[in-house]
DNA sequence: AAGACGGGGTG
DNA sequence: CACCCAGTCTT
């Protein structure tokens, strides 16, 4: 067994993490649902996240037997909303075609919808025992420091030295608590910024602080500056006061989501009609703008109010479109911010 | 090989 | 504000 693996594991007995909620008890549906949730978010973050959807879907026939909506409602605010649906789509595909039982290899896991590599490692690691390596944020910051590994992490060539890396320090033995003890590692020592190797127990044989270069791997991302994008943001209220939204298109920005009809950039379908509807509208208010960040683009919101004094005509296929009280906003799953927004804009009676 | 895909935390 | 995070999928 590596110097690294032992040095790891007396490690975690001492300073890792044994408390956390899916590894209590370790099964595979935990741990899956677990490590879907627990990618590009926080552990803290996750953690109220993941106790809900426990307690709504406590097993995966349950998951595979509910509405995408609800899923999609539990996970709102969560983001990457991609991660939705394959999670239920994968919850059906393992009743349907292993009866519910996961399946053991690597291969059968990466078919699935949503499991990745790292995923499908951490689910044979972690539930099973397997003798698989992961690749997460975290691991592939304390293996591009301990090996030295120059580049950038994004790049095939790098990523392939850090799986090699990953394979060679694996333990003989106590293959669940290594996967939880190198990711502790990462998120509480090995950290991004301001490391603290004078608490880590695998310093010894780090090439990174050898060269006194720790600061320097992984080496970042070549930075580019994101476009800037608008679009209004129609809060069409009906004389009852109910809000109308409609269904998004399933892929592509908050895919499968409910929102109010948005106008220019991240168009919904109904796009000409609510534009006829505004024109026509005779109380419209405008509301401060929002903006939110992405990855890959600023988007700024422009919100209308708009009282409506009768019912229009709605043109979407049914069930596309809802008008919706504000009262029961909070069990349908809409984007985070435009929550928010809504919830900002009609809090103080400002009818 | 590069881009799409959210939202929250941190210094 | 800039950067980071228990990645995967598509093109």
């Amino acid at each position: 067994m590596s110097a690294f693996a032992q040095r790891l594991l007396a490690w975690f007995d001492q300073h890792g993490r044994h408390d956390l909620p899916w590894q209590h008890p370790r099964e595979a549906y935990r741990v899956w649902l677990a490590e879907i949730m627990l990618q590009q978010t926080q552990v803290a973050t996750v953690i109220p996240y993941f106790t809900r959807f426990i307690a709504r879907f406590p097993d995966i026939h349950a998951l595979a037997a509910a509405p995408l909506d609800d899923v999609l409602a539990l996970w709102s605010g969560l983001g990457y909303y991609a991660r939705a649906r394959n999670l239920h789509r994968c919850a059906r595909q393992i009743v349907a075609q292993y009866g519910g039982t996961f399946p053991r290899t690597l291969e059968a896991l990466m078919e699935l919808p949503g499991i990745g590599r790292s995923t499908a490692g951490a689910i044979l690691a972690q539930a099973f025992g397997q003798r698989t390596p992961i690749l997460d944020g975290n691991v592939r910051r304390v293996l591009a420091r301990y090996g030295a590994v120059p580049g950038w992490p994004g790049t095939p060539a790098v990523q392939k030295r850090l799986w090699q890396l990953a394979e060679a320090l694996l333990p003989d033995e106590r293959m669940a608590d290594y996967t939880q003890a190198i990711m502790d590692l990462g998120a509480t020592v090995c950290t991004a910024r301001k490391p603290a190797c004078v608490r880590c127990p695998v310093a010894p044989g780090c090439a990174a602080l050898a060269q006194n270069a720790v600061a320097e791997y992984p080496h970042p991302r070549s930075k580019k500056k994101r476009p800037q994008r608008h679009a209004r943001l129609l809060l069409i209220r009906n004389p009852q006061g109910q809000l109308l939204l409609e269904r998004r298109a399933p892929l592509g920005i908050w895919g499968g989501l409910w929102c109010p009809p948005l106008l220019g950039e991240l168009h919904l379908a109904s796009g000409t009609w609510a534009q006829i509807l505004l024109d026509t509208a005779s109380r419209v208010r405008q509301l401060p703008p929002l903006r939110h960040a992405f990855t890959h683009f600023d988007l700024e919101l422009r919100p209308l109010q708009i009282e409506l004094d009768a019912m229009p005509e709605l043109i979407c296929e049914p069930g596309q479109q809802l008008w919706v009280s504000l009262s029961t906003l909070s069990h349908l799953g809409l984007p985070a911010p435009v929550r928010r927004l809504i919830e900002q804009s009609f809090s103080l009676g400002s009818t």
